[in-house]
RNA sequence: GGGUGAUUAGCUCAGUUGGUUAGAGCGUACGGUUCACAUCCGUAAGGUCGCAGGUUCGAGUCCUGCAUCACCCACCA
């Protein structure tokens, strides 16, 4: 009695971490600089620590991972770092709230320290991570942007730019949080509705009477420097040029612009420092004084008129202002509305303008040159570019780069308490932090004065836009060393091309003159079902990318992840993954079945090539033109395209129709017999390029199909020192093999392609026909007919032992 | 208000330079297998391709307008 089947199945969980263990000691995604392959060179983008990952990230980093390991396979040397974008004001937030502190009430030294600590375990965790998904990063080329050297890089460009006069320092206004005590970039604003109130507020003309204006924003009266109004507003023609005093007796000047709203209010606006960018835009056109009454703590500054609200907070000073203006009289209408307010997407808190001295880089005059550069690089998807041409085309500031926060790249600059002289230490010194040196420096220009050390640090972008740089000059590049700029490619999401990839190549332009990648990949977002966007704050809900990797495997998460277009907002399907996991199954038992096959089948089988059936023929021919056309569409980065490609191929013509048809040839034929050597050969060769092209989606399963050996028992195992197709074929890992190039033309004549056409249409006939009957498989048809004729029969020739198996058919007539 | 993308079967999506009866997976119905497949295979039902015009011998595909959704930007006194 046999003994009853132990269903062997593939163990993913336990078998992707033995795969990786293995790449990584076998050193698989090495890069080799003194290779004399073509270079094929990422930008990846270092993930900002600031939160868990979630399937967000899983979704883009999938992106670049499939292209490098198909370029890999391909013939390219391809080099594929990891950076870790570790410091700026999203770290620092991370690092306040995980550990309950604040940086600004401790010790600078000790705030950095812990925030090394804190990031150095994300880092691992992150790693962990990527690792886990079988990423094929060389993780021997890890940077860090907070490191000394991307420190000492930064501070290097920056004083290079400086003497390039393309930086420079300016008092000028800038968005300015109070809670975070500091400024921040247009990019890290959001809107949010919030309830206010709109007040009609009088102010006395000179004539006595009143004129009306209307401000959600009562308690920046003070700041008042002028009232505008628009020119054609027959209302306020009298006014214009006149003199008018504020409910606390300043007087100022009501002037006329075509900023101003006829409809909104009461079409007179009042003009503070500052309560948004027009007042900015006023001061500057009509060049009004500016009285600043807010501190950078976000308290009111002593005023001469108002003493009670010095050191309130705006909302309190905003209440007490209110008061006194009812007991003026001053308010003649009030009434509550919903405004959008842009706040600080770290905390919420409403951004304030703050008139201070900031640092910048120049992009204004650089615009023509962006718009250029960026024609010059390859977008994919290609609508992307008109993106990045709407942004550099509506610029309105330079780019402001310094933040007064602690964790970052310090501005290595210091200035002359006596004759305002920028110094910059010597870049022999870099990385250095000025604020804490402890030594007093005297001004070498003038030499009377000390030199003050410029307290803020780099905005972070500053030193991400350079990870082209940082990777040139990494120290394991060898013979290529300062040989990797311009890069191949840079993948990156969408929602930060305004910020990285516009920073980025303005950089290039700046230090190299030249575009910093030929190509850029830009990626989607990853959406969960009711279009809820996945962000570190929103978390992914309940899929956390540790779950569904132990739930589903890694090489299943992947396979969702690119049945979506680049560039594409996708939603993340559960079922995509399923697939995945399906397909994977699906690839283990062909392998398997094919495996008990070719017991006898050796290399001199593949030396020596049989006189080939038509139909294994097809199926070869098939497997390398599938390639070719994978190939092509991975060129266009279009990984999705190919993974179709791939599906109908080996899911369709492979398994259910080639391999259904060749197993009555390898039931029934001698095992010495050319028929079944033929199959056996083709068997071999396709099963190989199966593994081979899917490889980039599934590196883990693939690779463990290339190990796998048969036992004696009918089982098969796989191990890192054996395989039966590693063996053969004399590499130690498929993902060191070569992407299939038909090397011997095998090719069909249009007769035989027409034959295999006709062949799979009448079994896909005969099975309609068994299914209409409802005849089972083991009822043979006496007689099946074809349509056709003589053609038919001449085509059908090659095929007819095959077809009378696969339909179960007694004979063919014509 | 400006920009970009999307709108195709119940769901998630493909549809290459305009060319016969618009495809896949999942789901549904029915049947067959269990000697690669805790399954797999087959067959079927299901779509006036967001709406309205236009170009053309011919439009899911090109043009115009509109609607809806998403993202980005501007406005937010």
């Amino acid at each position: 009695m046999e003994s009853s089947k132990v269903k062997e199945t593939y163990n993913a969980t336990e078998k992707e971490v033995y795969w990786q263990k293995f790449w990584e000691e076998a050193n698989i995604n090495k890069f080799n600089p003194s290779s004399s392959k073509e270079l094929f060179t990422i930008d990846t983008p270092p993930p900002t620590i600031s939160g868990a990952l979630h399937l967000g990230h899983i979704y883009s980093y999938s992106q670049a991972e499939v292209i490098a390991r198909f370029r890999r396979l391909a013939g390219f040397n391809v080099r594929y770092p990891m950076g870790f974008d570790n410091n700026g004001l999203p770290t620092e937030r991370l690092v306040e709230k995980e550990r309950n502190i604040q940086g600004h009430n401790m010790p600078l030294a000790d705030f950095v320290k812990i925030c090394l600590e804190v990031t150095d375990q994300y880092k691992e965790k992150y790693s962990r991570l990527w690792k886990s998904l079988g990423l094929s990063v060389d993780w021997d080329l890890e940077y860090s942007t907070i490191s000394s050297e991307s420190q000492k890089l930064a501070q290097t460009v920056f004083k290079e730019l400086f003497e390039k006069r393309a930086i420079y320092q300016k008092e000028a206004v800038a968005l300015y949080c109070h809670r975070c005590r500091t400024s921040v970039a247009q990019a890290e604003v959001e809107d949010q509705e919030r309830d206010s109130v709109f007040y009609d507020i009088a102010f006395s003309e000179e004539n006595n009477d009143n004129l009306i204006i209307a401000t959600t924003r009562p308690e920046l009266l003070p700041a008042c420097v002028a009232v505008f109004v628009h020119p054609d507003d027959q209302r306020y023609t009298g006014v214009v040029g006149k003199t008018v005093k504020t409910p606390f007796g300043k007087k100022i000047s009501v002037l006329a612009d075509d900023k101003v709203s006829i409809e909104k209010g009461t079409g007179a606006v009042m003009c503070c420092t500052y309560g948004d960018e027009t007042d900015v835009y006023w001061v500057r056109q009509y060049n009004l004084p500016e009285r600043i009454i807010l501190g950078k703590n976000g308290k009111f500054l002593e005023i001469a008129e108002l003493p009670e609200i010095s050191s309130k907070s705006i909302v309190e000073g905003r209440k007490i202002i209110v008061a006194k203006l009812r007991k003026l009289n001053a308010i003649t209408d009030e009434r509550p509305i919903k405004h959008n307010v842009g706040v600080h997407e770290r905390c919420g808190t409403p951004i304030e303008l703050l008139s201070t001295k900031q640092w910048f880089i120049k992009m204004l005059d650089k615009k023509e040159d962006l718009l250029k550069a960026g024609q010059k690089i390859k977008w994919h998807p290609s609508f992307m570019l008109k993106r990045y041409e709407e942004w550099v085309s509506g610029l309105k500031w330079d780019w402001c780069i310094s933040r007064e926060r602690f964790f970052g790249v310090p501005i290595p600059a210091y200035t002359c308490d006596s004759c305002d002289h920028i110094y910059l230490p010597n870049e022999n010194n870099f990385p250095i932090d000025p604020k804490i040196q402890t030594e007093v420096l005297s001004c070498p220009k003038c030499q009377k004065g000390n030199l003050i050390p410029e307290k803020g640090v780099l905005d972070t972008w500053f030193t991400s836009s350079l990870t082209p740089d940082i990777n040139n000059i990494f120290p394991t590049n060898n013979q290529l060393a300062e040989k990797l700029y311009p890069m191949s490619l840079r993948p990156q999401g969408h929602d930060i091309i305004r910020t990285w990839a516009v920073y980025s190549i303005l950089m290039g332009l700046y230090r190299h003159q030249e575009i910093p990648w030929r190509e850029l990949m830009i990626s989607g977002h990853i959406l969960l079902r009711k279009g809820e966007k996945i962000s570190k704050k929103t978390g992914g809900g309940q899929f956390k990318p540790e779950d569904v990797i132990k739930n589903h495997s890694a090489d299943a998460i992947r396979y969702a992840m690119y049945g979506a277009s680049l560039g594409r907002d996708a939603f993340y399907d559960e079922q995509e993954v399923k697939k995945g996991k399906k397909l994977v199954v699906k690839i283990y038992n062909a392998g398997k079945f094919i495996l008990s096959h070719l017991t006898d089948f050796s290399k001199d089988n593949i030396a020596n090539q049989p006189e080939l059936e038509t139909l294994d023929r097809w199926i070869i021919y098939r497997s390398y033109v599938v390639a070719q056309k994978m190939a092509k569409e991975f060129e266009k980065y279009e990984y999705n395209k190919a993974r179709i490609l791939f599906e109908n191929f080996f899911w369709s013509d492979f398994c259910d129709n080639y391999l259904e048809i060749v197993k009555g040839r390898l039931w029934n034929e001698e095992k010495s017999s050319e028929k079944y050597q033929s199959a056996q050969y083709a068997l071999y060769l396709t099963y190989l390029n199966i593994l081979k092209i899917i490889s980039p989606f599934m590196p883990h399963i693939t690779e463990e199909m290339y190990h796998a050996k048969l036992l004696a028992n009918n089982r098969i195992i796989s191990q890192t020192d054996s395989g039966f197709f590693a063996s053969l074929e004399e590499q130690t890992s498929i993902h060191l093999t070569a992407w299939p190039i038909d090397q011997q033309n095998i090719s069909l004549t249009e007769e035989e392609l027409l034959g295999v056409e006709l062949m799979l249409t009448t079994i896909a006939e005969a099975r309609k026909y068994r299914a209409s009957q409802q005849l089972a498989m083991n009822v043979i048809i006496p007689s099946f007919t074809v349509n056709g004729k003589k053609k038919a029969e001449l085509l059908l020739k090659p095929f007819l032992a095959d077809l009378l198996f696969v339909i179960k058919a007694e004979k063919v007539v014509f």
